[in-house]
DNA sequence: ATCTCCCGCCAATCA
DNA sequence: TGATTGGCGGGAGAT
């Protein structure tokens, strides 16, 4: 079943010589030009009505869940060629999305082209494992600038960077606001490959491919619903996340209550003085700081709800302004 | 101008 | 050796 029924029928087949009136041989380079000739007599077909939002990954997430929900009944084998073909786009972008979701554990990949899907079953019990692998791999200290980058791994980039962007925020108190910039330069190792000198601008576009991956990774976590994009900030031009997964992961951890938000002037400050805010860590600063979080709706996805935490009045911009960028001079972050 | 991220090339790996 | 998998970056739409 096609959605599209405005699909009009295939056009009449008929021979070259037929449309060009021709009955002579002609040479494969003769051929090729008259082919040319011939097309660009046809109406260029309409541009693609489908708008980029639609395409993006977060949706297309959203859409691979409804054929295969989060809180499903029981295990149940994908097909990944047959899934592209119902959602209507390339296997490659299956890849995408089901590298992430097994390395998530909602899936493992069992055969060629075939997954099996155990949804968001096993999702609590490896978040918390991941948030020890978190604090084994001391990225809370690494984010400060007080450990070493953890190496990277060579393969799986794709699962172990999801894995690993994840560990970000399970290792930080609730509600820290991370962003991408800040990510990689935790994530990505670049001192591992000192062997082979890498110039300024190898640096920088290597840097920006993981930004590109980090993304859509971003957008996958949230079609699961479990990071949201903080948006409306106009000091970050670009945007941070946070952490909304599965509230008793943090919740029945005791170290993670006890984990020590960063000495800030927002910590500083005692809870009666502030609406709850966030922790910052975030790159550059750029315009005024105006956090606003958008209403979820993937928040039933995992049976979760989200604190209400967005500062409502200037001096806790001001606050947060500070305090993101004394975050920035304690991790020395040369931007 | 910069951010966001879709798209598809193509290398690595697999069967 | 062809098919599958997935790293990667160009470049175009969105802001």
């Amino acid at each position: 079943m096609y959605e599209d029924d405005n699909i009009t029928c295939t056009p009449k087949r008929c021979v070259l010589t037929e449309v060009t009136n021709s009955t002579n041989y002609v040479s494969p380079t003769a051929n090729l030009k008259l082919l040319t000739n011939v097309a660009l007599q046809y109406p260029t077909p309409p541009p693609s009505t489908v708008h980029r939002k639609e395409k993006s990954l977060q949706i297309l997430c959203d859409r691979f869940l409804n054929l295969y929900p989060l809180l499903g009944d029981g295990p149940v084998e994908i097909q990944l060629d047959s899934t592209a073909t119902r959602l209507g786009v390339e296997k490659r972008r299956m890849y995408d999305i089901i590298n992430i979701l097994e390395a998530m554990q909602c899936a493992v990949h069992k055969r060629k082209n075939t997954y099996l899907w155990h949804g968001g079953s096993r999702l609590n019990s490896f978040l918390k494992m991941l948030k020890k692998q978190g604090e084994h791999l001391k990225l809370s200290d690494a984010l400060r600038g007080k450990a070493p980058k953890p190496p990277t791994p060579k393969h799986k980039t794709l699962g172990v960077l999801a894995q690993r962007f994840l560990m970000l925020f399970l290792v930080e108190p609730p509600n820290t606001l991370i962003n991408l910039e800040m990510a990689v330069r935790v994530l990505i190792d670049t001192s591992s490959k000192t062997k082979t000198v890498i110039s300024p601008e190898q640096q920088d576009r290597q840097h920006k491919s993981k930004v590109r991956r980090l993304y859509d990774i971003a957008n996958v976590f949230i079609s699961i619903g479990l990071i949201e994009k903080v948006s409306g900030n106009l000091i970050l031009k670009k945007p941070v996340f946070k952490y909304v997964g599965p509230h008793n992961v943090k919740k029945c951890d005791k170290t993670a209550q006890s984990t020590p938000s960063p000495i800030t002037p927002l910590s500083a400050l005692d809870n009666q003085q502030r609406i709850p805010a966030c922790s910052v860590f975030a790159g550059r600063s750029k315009r005024k700081l105006e956090f606003t979080t958008p209403t979820s709706t993937k928040e039933l996805k995992l049976g979760i709800t989200t604190p209400p935490h967005t500062p409502s009045h200037k001096w806790d911009e001001i606050l947060l302004v500070a305090d993101m960028e004394l975050t920035r001079i304690n991790n020395g972050v040369v931007l």
